[in-house]
RNA sequence: GUGCCUAUAGCUCAAUUGGCAGAGCGCUUGUCUGUGGAACAAGAGGUUGCGGGAUCGUGCCCCGCUAGGCACCCCA
């Protein structure tokens, strides 16, 4: 290796992609590791698929977020693109391979995906999802188990406070048919009232009215949007007024099963919300959506997903309803740092072994035997270096323990065992010595931190 | 994809009207070859994000690019 004369090569990343150090990787493999927990607990089955598709499997599923894609020729002239999200490749894998799959199907996917949009805090170009998804049952029973992991994964993150708002493709149609939107302007109907939070009742009024609606359509609608209250009464009242309107019964019903069940999977009522207002973009969504918010910090939703039941049928030939929910890695790291959730060490190693140069072989078969008792041992590699330098790095690397083995530990049969944030310092016999250093790790542990 | 703000040492920042690029922290070495964080001393570290322009002269003015933040759009 030289760059001798030549011109440095410039060290960059791309806008919107990141480099993860080991500080950062061990938040994000602890929350990853809370999520897969709890998706296994429910009998989700791991899956994963390429990164890289084949650019027909990905386009037109989702509407205008396709402009956000990844997309190239590669070395062989094939048209491809870059995963946008989880749900698409696992339409195309329950299609695919619909005679191994026993339906309905679970599966968790966690896993990264790209989209080329500007970032901004919690917003990146390269981020990781942790879907639940099922394939193979129309039951709102589906939905409501979904809705419930993810409440269940926020809450074990230690999550303050958190709202997931629950609302229907059908119901929300049913209402703007009440309200005489047009048909074609449906999709245009969602994005406007899904603004309500930013633009206000008057906002989402004009811009209705730009579809064509009336403005007294469009009051009417906001008035049913934004009815707050228990979820099974608002229905019920609901129910009565679109009577008449196709579709609005079988919508209706399907959220009272869900709200109706939510209890039982052992969701706080104050966690979720019957919430019209919600309507999602993604074009998929055929049903049930639902998406979880956050007020601090400023982030949007940390969650969110939905019913897609024509989705793995544009693959399969024959319709498989669906049904998941996705949560964001990235919004919610944001919002356990806001709130300062997990304070975590920044090493993986829980012992440091500080050695010398008539020691590196004891030391290295000490090392070796707390490792086999559990243990993770960062032994020192630099015996030439004093003992305050080698305990030095190891605090600064964040290890809690070193073990110091000198010559005279060997002869006395008793490590020294530092604790390097406090400074105190003890002799303990080698035999037991894995003991002691996990009562003294779990010590610690239990301080405020 | 759009608009606004920003970019100076590893980090946080300073530099008067356009006139010698600096400080603190960190880092390296020494006091100090079995006990770190302190103190003292010395040292290294910069094409002021990149490229162009105007000017006798630019970290500072103008243009383009890149990246970050914020607001849109959209979303996790």
């Amino acid at each position: 290796m030289s760059n001798g004369g030549g011109s440095k090569r410039q060290a960059r990343v791309l806008k919107g992609f990141r480099d993860f150090l080991p500080e950062q990787m061990i938040l994000r493999q602890r929350i990853v590791g809370i999520a897969r927990d709890i998706f296994e607990r429910h009998g989700f089955e791991p899956l994963d698929t390429p990164a890289l598709e084949a650019l027909e499997v990905l386009t037109g599923k989702a509407g205008e977020n396709e402009q956000l894609m990844y997309h190239f020729e590669d070395a062989g002239g094939r048209e491809v693109g870059l995963r946008y999200d989880l749900t698409v490749p696992l339409a195309r894998v329950v299609a695919m391979h619909q005679n191994e799959l026993v339906l309905p199907f679970k599966r968790y996917h966690i896993a990264p995906v790209w989209r080329a949009d500007n970032p901004q805090r919690g917003r990146f170009r390269e981020f990781w999802q942790c879907d639940a998804d099922i394939a193979g049952s129309a039951s709102p029973l589906a939905d409501a188990e979904v809705i419930a992991i993810m409440a269940e994964v926020l809450e074990a993150l230690g999550l303050p406070e958190f709202t997931i708002r629950i609302s229907h493709r059908r119901l929300l149609e049913s209402l703007g048919r009440a309200a005489g939107v047009p048909e074609a302007h449906a999709s245009a109907l969602y994005r406007s009232i899904d603004k309500l939070d930013k633009i206000g009742p008057e906002g989402v009024a004009r811009e209705l009215q730009a579809t064509g609606v009336t403005d007294d359509q469009a009051h009417e609608l906001l008035a049913l949007v934004t009815m707050r209250g228990e979820p099974l009464a608002l229905l019920g009242g609901l129910r009565g007024e679109l009577e008449d309107i196709d579709g609005a019964a079988t919508a209706i019903a399907e959220l009272e099963q869900i709200f109706d069940v939510l209890p039982d999977f052992g969701v706080a009522a104050d966690r979720y919300a019957l919430d019209l207002s919600l309507a999602r973009g993604l074009a998929y969504y055929t049903g049930t959506v639902f998406e979880a918010t956050v007020t601090r910090p400023n982030v949007g939703s940390v969650g969110g997903a939905g019913r897609y039941d024509g989705l793995v049928g544009a693959f399969a030939g024959r319709d498989i309803p669906a049904t998941g929910m996705s949560l964001g890695l990235e919004r919610i790291i944001e919002v356990v740092r806001e709130h300062g959730l997990m304070p975590l060490p920044a090493s993986v190693a829980q012992i440091a072994v500080v050695l010398f140069p008539e020691t590196t072989g004891a030391a290295a078969r000490l090392a070796s035997s707390l490792r086999e008792s559990g243990l993770s041992v960062d032994l020192s590699l630099q015996p030439h270096r004093s003992v305050g330098e080698q305990l030095k790095l190891a605090d600064r690397k964040g290890i809690p323990l070193a073990v110091i083995l000198g010559a005279n530990e060997v002869e006395s049969g008793a490590a020294a065992v530092k604790d390097l944030r406090g400074g105190e310092q003890i002799s303990v016999p080698l035999d037991g010595l894995a003991e002691t250093l996990r009562e003294r790790l779990a010590a610690r542990d239990a301080l405020p931190v």
